[in-house]
Formats: C-alpha cells, sequence, structure tokens
RNA sequence: GCUCCGGUGGUGUAGCCCGGCCAAGCAUUAGGGGCUCUCAACCCCUCGACCCGGGUUCAAAUCCCGGCCGGAGCACCA
C-alpha cells in the first residue's frame, strides 16, 4: 500500500495498465430508469393509493399513484384504492368517479376499491376497544383550551375518568346527545412527548346537519384521518405505505394505535415535497375560478389537473417516466415542466402528424402564376404518405404576420413544400420551385397556409390564445396530438367544423 | 418557539450505507456547430455542482463533530 502510494498518478496507472488493464476502461453509465427496490419485502407487496374525494386528480397525487403502482407491478400483489371521505365538509361528489378515471388514464391498475364511508363501524368498533382499554378519552374541554393544556403538558380532566365513564360518554356521542364540538374523542400518547404534534390527538369529532354526499346523515361522529387511516391501513394488511413526508408525524401518531392493539406495522417510506411554480394545484382555488368562470373547467389548459394535461396531449406514459426518474426521496425537490415536456416529447414527436398552422395572419395573393403544386410529408421521417396543396389563380395563402414583417421586401425566401416568392408590396411574386436555390442562397423557408382553411385557435397553458389558419388537411387528425411546424405540440379537436388545440410544449 | 427531515450544476437524478475505480456519471435546460424544405427530431461540442468549517485517514461527496441554509409538522383537514 506504501509502496503504490509512494508513485505518482501517472507511475500508478502505468502500473495497473501492467497488472489489469481492464480496471482503467470507465463504464458508459446509463440514465437510471428504474426505482430502488422496496426495503423488507417478503413475496408478495400490499399497497395504497389514498385520495380524498375533494376533485379530480393533478400532477402532484399522480406521483403516489405512479410508484405505488410501479412497485405493485414489480413485487406482485396488491394495490388498494382507498376514498378518504371522512370529511363531509370537503367533498365534491363527481369526484368518486373522477378519481377512478384519473387513475385509469394513468395506466394504474387498482386491483381493489374501498370507501372509508361504508366502514364507519369499523372504526366505531375499535373506537369502543380503545376506550375500555383506557387508551382513548371524551373530552367536553373546549378546543383551544385542550390544545393549550397539552402544549403545557398537562392533562385535561377528562383524560383520567374511568373507562366505563368514557363509554357513556361514547355512547352519548353516537346517540347525538352532544352538539358540533361539544365532545371529542381523543387518542392517548404521551403527554410529555418532546414533540407536540405528537401528544393526544383528536381522533372522532360530531358534526350535525351535514348531509355527506354518500350516507347522507346516518353518522353524526365522523373520524378524523389519523385513525382511519391506521384502522384501515392494518384491517388492508398494507405492507409498504408511501406517502409524503408532511404526514410523517401523522406516521408517528398512528404508530401509537399499532402499539396499543399490536398490530404488525407496515414500512412507512416518507417522500419529499414538490413545489411547481405558477402551477395551479389546490382544488378549493380551481374550484372557486370554475365557478366565477376564470376557469372552462376541471380541464382548463392553465391547470395542472391530469385531465388538463391529459386535453393538452400528455402522455400517461410521460407523466409515469418522470416520477420514476424522481424516485422517492425525501429532499424536497422543485417540479420541472422542461423534463416533463422532454419525456412527452420522446414518446409524441415519432407519431404526431406535422401540419401548418398559421397565427396572427397575413393575407397574400401570389402574383406571377397560374397553378400551384405543393407535397408535404405528414411526418419527416415516418412513412405516414403527404399532405397536397393544389391552388389555382387567383392564388392566395396566408402567413404568420411575425414572418411577414421580418421579411424584407425585395427578400427572396420559401414557402416550404410549395414554392419560392419574393416579397413585394403588398403581394408574393412567384419565383420558381427550386429548392437548392434557396440552399445556396441560405434563404429562409417558412411555414404557410392556403386561403382555404379552417379556422383555427389554440389555447396556451399561460392563458393566452393564438387565433388563426390551419390547413385543413388537420382535420384528419382531430383528437389526436398533432404538431403544428415551427410552432410546437398541440393536442386538437374539431368544434363546429373549426378546430380547437390546446398547446403541450414545443 | 418546539419537534422532525434534508442539503451533488438552472432543474431532476447517480454515487453516500460498505472511504480509493469521482480532477463526480446520466437526463433536461442554456450556448455553439452539423444534418434537415419546421424554430421538432437526430448527431457533435461547450458552460455548469459535492452548503461551510473543523476532525479521522496515506486517501472523504462518501465517516465524525459544529455551524449555516432549506423544508415539513405543531388542526375537532387529508
Amino acid at each position: 500500500m506504501e509502496e503504490v502510494n509512494s508513485l505518482s498518478i501517472e507511475q500508478q496507472r502505468r502500473k495497473l495498465e501492467d497488472l489489469a488493464p481492464e480496471l482503467l476502461k470507465r463504464k458508459k453509465k446509463e440514465e437510471k430508469k428504474e426505482l430502488e427496490d422496496l426495503p423488507d419485502v417478503r413475496g408478495e407487496v400490499r399497497m395504497r393509493l389514498a385520495p380524498s374525494p375533494s376533485g379530480p386528480m393533478h400532477l402532484g397525487q399522480s406521483r403516489m399513484a405512479i410508484l405505488n403502482d410501479e412497485y405493485v407491478k414489480r413485487y406482485g400483489g396488491v394495490l388498494f384504492l382507498r376514498i378518504e371521505d371522512t370529511n363531509p365538509l370537503n367533498i365534491l361528489p363527481e369526484a368518486y368517479d373522477m378519481i377512478p378515471e384519473d387513475l385509469d388514464w394513468l395506466g394504474v391498475k387498482i386491483h381493489r376499491t374501498v370507501i372509508q364511508s361504508d366502514r364507519f363501524p369499523i372504526y366505531y368498533d375499535y373506537a369502543r376497544k380503545l376506550l375500555e382499554m383506557g387508551k382513548a378519552y371524551i373530552t367536553t374541554v373546549p378546543a383551544d383550551e385542550w390544545r393549550a393544556m397539552k402544549l403545557k403538558g398537562l392533562p385535561v380532566p377528562d383524560r383520567d375518568l374511568p373507562p366505563e365513564e368514557q363509554l357513556e360518554r361514547w355512547d352519548k356521542m353516537l346517540n347525538g346527545d352532544y352538539n358540533d364540538g361539544e365532545a371529542v374523542y381523543v387518542v392517548k400518547t404521551d403527554l410529555q412527548h418532546p414533540n407536540p404534534a405528537i401528544r393526544d390527538w383528536a381522533a372522532f369529532r360530531i358534526i350535525k346537519n351535514v348531509e355527506h354526499p354518500r350516507v347522507g346523515n346516518k353518522y353524526i361522529v365522523y373520524p378524523l384521518m389519523n385513525f382511519s387511516v391506521a384502522v384501515d391501513d392494518h384491517k388492508l394488511g398494507l405492507t409498504h405505505v408511501l406517502r409524503g413526508k408532511d404526514h410523517l408525524n401523522n406516521t408517528y401518531r398512528q404508530m401509537y394505535l399499532y402499539d396499543y392493539f399490536g398490530w404488525r406495522k407496515p414500512v412507512y417510506i416518507h417522500y419529499g415535497w414538490v413545489t411547481m411554480k405558477n402551477t395551479i394545484l389546490k382544488t378549493s382555488l380551481i374550484k372557486e375560478g370554475i365557478k366565477n368562470g376564470e376557469f372552462s373547467g376541471w380541464d382548463d389548459p392553465r391547470l395542472g389537473t391530469l385531465r388538463a394535461l391529459a386535453k393538452r396531449g400528455i402522455q400517461p406514459e410521460a407523466i409515469r417516466r418522470y416520477w420514476i426518474q424522481v424516485g422517492l426521496k425525501e429532499v424536497d425537490i422543485e417540479f420541472s415542466w422542461d423534463n416533463l415536456y422532454a419525456y412527452n416529447r420522446e414518446i409524441i414527436d415519432p407519431i404526431a402528424k406535422r401540419y401548418f398552422f398559421v397565427w396572427d395572419p397575413v393575407r397574400l395573393k401570389i402574383e406571377g402564376v397560374k397553378s400551384l403544386h405543393g407535397r408535404a410529408p405528414l411526418h419527416p421521417s415516418a412513412d405516414m404518405g403527404y399532405r397536397e396543396y393544389h391552388l389555382e389563380s387567383p392564388i392566395f395563402v396566408n402567413i404568420c404576420r411575425d414572418d411577414y414583417e421580418s421579411i424584407k421586401t425585395g427578400e427572396f425566401f420559401r414557402l416550404k413544400d410549395l414554392c419560392n416568392v419574393i416579397k413585394r408590396d403588398g403581394y408574393l411574386e412567384y419565383a420558381g420551385n427550386d429548392l437548392q436555390e434557396i440552399k445556396k442562397r441560405n434563404a429562409r423557408i417558412i411555414h404557410w397556409c392556403p386561403n382555404e382553411s379552417v379556422e383555427c385557435r389554440v389555447y396556451m397553458p399561460d392563458g393566452t390564445l393564438k387565433s388563426g389558419y390551419a390547413e385543413s388537411h388537420a382535420l384528419d387528425s382531430a383528437g389526436k396530438v398533432v404538431q403544428f411546424e415551427r410552432f410546437g405540440f398541440t393536442r386538437i379537436f374539431k368544434e363546429n367544423g373549426k378546430l380547437v388545440g390546446y398547446f403541450a410544449h414545443r
């Protein structure tokens, strides 16, 4: 060892070359496209997605859906969809259908769906057991006082009442003898716990006079998330739970239930926080915006909902690749639209047909020719056939105002796949059809569309609108993602004979 | 304030557990060039990072200590 280190780097290298040249060759490393293995896997895996039905799914939530799906597919097992609708104040009834639709679009395979509002009797059952065990209490102390005591590490008087009395109170809660906020079911933990967030936590509350979209007024005692989640995670036999690290303290809280009941704990993995700059994800904001007409709906192209992305032609597979490469690290990350777009382009570029879309159009006459024939490939490399143009005198075409203004009068340029022209005052002069001439003179080639085109407007993700004309061939691709040349990838739809597009990315 | 979790280029990630193949890989972005009848794709090139300070060691992105910075939670929401 000492001998080796006494040599210079160059000497060491030479010596190594003699002994084992293969060690010097660097392996070309490929981009990692796989997720890390899950820890502690014994055979099949049981995992879950647990969205609350407050709206359709958005990009942020697609992360947990994709990752769970990937792991269940890798190891085999069961993926549960558990709809967490225990807060009747924050439910969008349509979301019960929207969420499975969104998951289906994402390609996430759900094996079984459970809805928490079906399971209240189960929660009540465990609640009673816990009271019998003396591990929970029902307090009638007002919320703020109770919280203040907790912060000081002090018990409220109710905490130490005997189980019989607690059970009596529990029955009174269920019977409706208390009104909203007058009594709360609390799980005992450790009042001295250094983390105040972990000390005694509320597990059931009373909500009267609010109709739950699925169970109506059947229940007035609603479980809070930590209780119902822990019970269900256990009852469903989960082996691994993926959740955002904002749930870290909830995991610690739930551990008390596992300990009290002696349940086996799943493996928890907490992944980092994702910030999405200038992306609208908050369902409450979206709901508001739809209501006041600011957004056209849940699929408004400005939004970060999966439905909006789908409408713009973002492929579910691109979203999947994105989240797989981000992985499960506990670091907070910033979402990168660029990276998502890159994955999407990878998928879409080989299959998207090419068309001309002229936004902010200028209509110009081509002088000096009787008729013109054009032929442009629908795809530059794949064999998808051609779109053809036959123009008869008088010939008018549309080009983008930006192009028109940046071309000088007298300048020689080409209308792609049609012919060469010279810009004159207010019209174009036909200048042959020699492509080599364009190349030789390094002249510009711009796109155009015939006078007989369809109106087309394209909604951009930033909320702006581009309108103009698209060549009528584009109607053939209605519903699909196309690339408007020199514009970008856009998903187009036919509406009243016109085209409406939603821009994906360049 | 208290509790917990993190810090690799603009962004994401690999490497960190088990120190030396790392003068740090990959992807994306940006800039440049080539190719192309698109400002797409493709090919080539360039810029760009181990939070800071100590320590251990022949050797630290990797181990230890301290600091700094960032984030999350502290709801009768999920």
